[in-house]
DNA sequence: TGCGTAGAGTGAACACTGTTCACATGGCGC
DNA sequence: GCGCCATGTGAACAGTGTTCACTCTACGCA
C-alpha cells in the first residue's frame, strides 16, 4: 500500500515531492483532460508502476497535485484582512475568491466545481479544505453582525447565501457563459454591483 | 467526414439516432468519466469505426448525447409560466431551474459547468441553447419591472445576477458542500430564503 | 439492364492509457 | 555478515480513441 501521510526518508520525500509538482505542472498545462499518470512518472524519470510506490493511483496523484491549490487560496484570502472595517473585510474576502478563481482556474474547478466526494471522501459534511476556508467566510460575516452593519441572524446560513452568489458568479465566468460582460475589469464592476446588491438585501 | 446535419436516408438517421440513445444511456449511467466510444458502438452493434461515420470522434457523440438535455430543460422552464402574476412566474422559473438541477445533475453539470467553448465553439458570446432559455429569464424580469415589482433597469444585468445566484446555490449543491443543509426539501427551503433575500436588495 | 459511385460498415493496426505482477537492488538494523 | 523492506524495474494485460484500407450494398443514370 502506497504511503499517504508523512515522509519517512528523506529520499522518500524526494521523489513524493518531485511527483507532485511534475504532476501539477502537468495538470495546470492541460486540465484534468490530458493528464497522465504515465507522462508525469516520464518527466520525473520514474517507471509508471514506480509511481505507485507512492500513490495510489492517477485520480490519488492529481488529488495530491491539487492540494497545493488550497495554498494558494488561503494565500489570497488572508490578504481580506488589511482592510480597515468589517464591511471592507468581508468585500474583500469576496473580492480575493474572485482573484483567486479568474487567477487560478484549475484549482478553482478541481476545489469548487468537482464532485466533493473526491476530494474530501468519506468524512462528514463540515470537514476538508473548503468549510476551514468557509469558516474564515463566517468570520467575516459574524464581524458585520457585531458591528450592525449586518441585520443579526445566523451567521454560517448568510455566509452560505455570501458565497453561492460569489461562486455562482465566478463559476458562470469561468466556464465561459458571462463572457458578454467583456474583460476581467468590466467583469469585476459588474461582480461588485451584484454582490452590492445581495447585500442591500442581507439587510445593511 | 460525419454528417452533421440533417438525416439523408432513414437508415442512416436509424442508426445515428440509436447511438445518440446508447451515448445518452451510457452518460447517465456513470458520467463523462466512464463514458467510452467503444462501448456505445458495442451496445448498437456497431464497430467502434462505424461510429466515425455518424460523429467526429468521442467528443462530438457525447455532446450530441447531452444536447437531449437542452429539451429536459426547456420542458422544465416552460411550466413556470402556468403561475398567475409576473413575481410568481419569475420565482417559479427559479424553482424549475432549480428541480431540473436536482433531477438531472448530469445534463445540468454537461449544460452549465463545463467549459462553455466545448458545447457552443466558434460562436459569439451570446449564441447556443444556454443562452437561448436565458432571454427566457430576461422575459420574466421585464414583466416583473413592467409591473413595478422589480425596480426598472437593465433586465439583462438584473437577469444575469438572478442566474449566478440561483446558479451559484443549485451547482453547490450539486458539488456537495451544502450537503450540510440537510436533503433536499431542507435545500429547497434555504434556496427560497435566498433568493428572496436578493430580490429584496433588487429593489422590490 | 448494367455500371459507377458514394455512403455505411468492417477488421486490423497504432499509439496510447491505468494497473498489476514478479522480480531486482540497495541501504539499514540486528 | 545477514536478512529485510522500501524503492524501483520491465513486461504484461485489458482497455481506450483514432486511422486506414478494404468490403458491400443501394441508388442514379446511360
Amino acid at each position: 500500500m502506497a504511503r499517504t501521510g508523512k515522509t519517512t526518508t528523506d529520499r522518500e520525500g524526494d521523489t513524493r515531492a518531485r511527483l507532485v509538482v511534475a504532476a501539477r505542472d502537468l495538470f495546470l498545462e492541460g486540465g484534468a483532460a490530458s493528464f497522465s499518470l504515465r507522462e508525469v512518472a516520464r518527466r520525473v524519470g520514474l517507471s509508471a508502476a514506480g509511481v505507485y510506490r507512492h500513490f495510489d493511483g492517477k485520480e490519488a496523484l492529481v488529488a495530491a497535485a491539487c492540494m497545493q491549490g488550497f495554498t494558494v487560496f488561503s494565500s489570497y484570502l488572508v490578504r481580506a484582512l488589511d482592510a480597515p472595517d468589517p464591511l471592507a473585510r468581508l468585500l474583500a474576502t469576496g473580492d480575493q475568491y474572485r482573484r483567486f478563481a479568474l487567477g487560478n482556474p484549475l484549482d478553482y474547478r478541481f476545489i469548487f466545481m468537482s464532485a466533493a466526494e473526491d476530494i474530501h471522501k468519506g468524512d462528514g459534511p463540515a470537514t476538508g479544505p473548503p468549510s476551514s476556508t468557509f469558516r474564515f467566510l463566517v468570520d467575516r460575516v459574524r464581524e458585520c453582525m457585531d458591528a450592525r452593519v449586518l441585520v443579526k441572524a445566523d451567521a454560517e446560513k448568510v455566509a452560505l447565501v455570501i458565497w453561492a452568489h460569489v461562486h455562482g458568479l465566478v463559476s458562470l465566468r469561468l466556464s465561459g457563459h458571462l463572457s458578454a460582460l467583456g474583460d476581467d475589469e468590466a467583469f469585476a464592476a459588474f461582480y461588485g454591483g451584484s454582490v452590492e446588491g445581495l447585500l442591500r438585501g442581507l439587510g445593511r
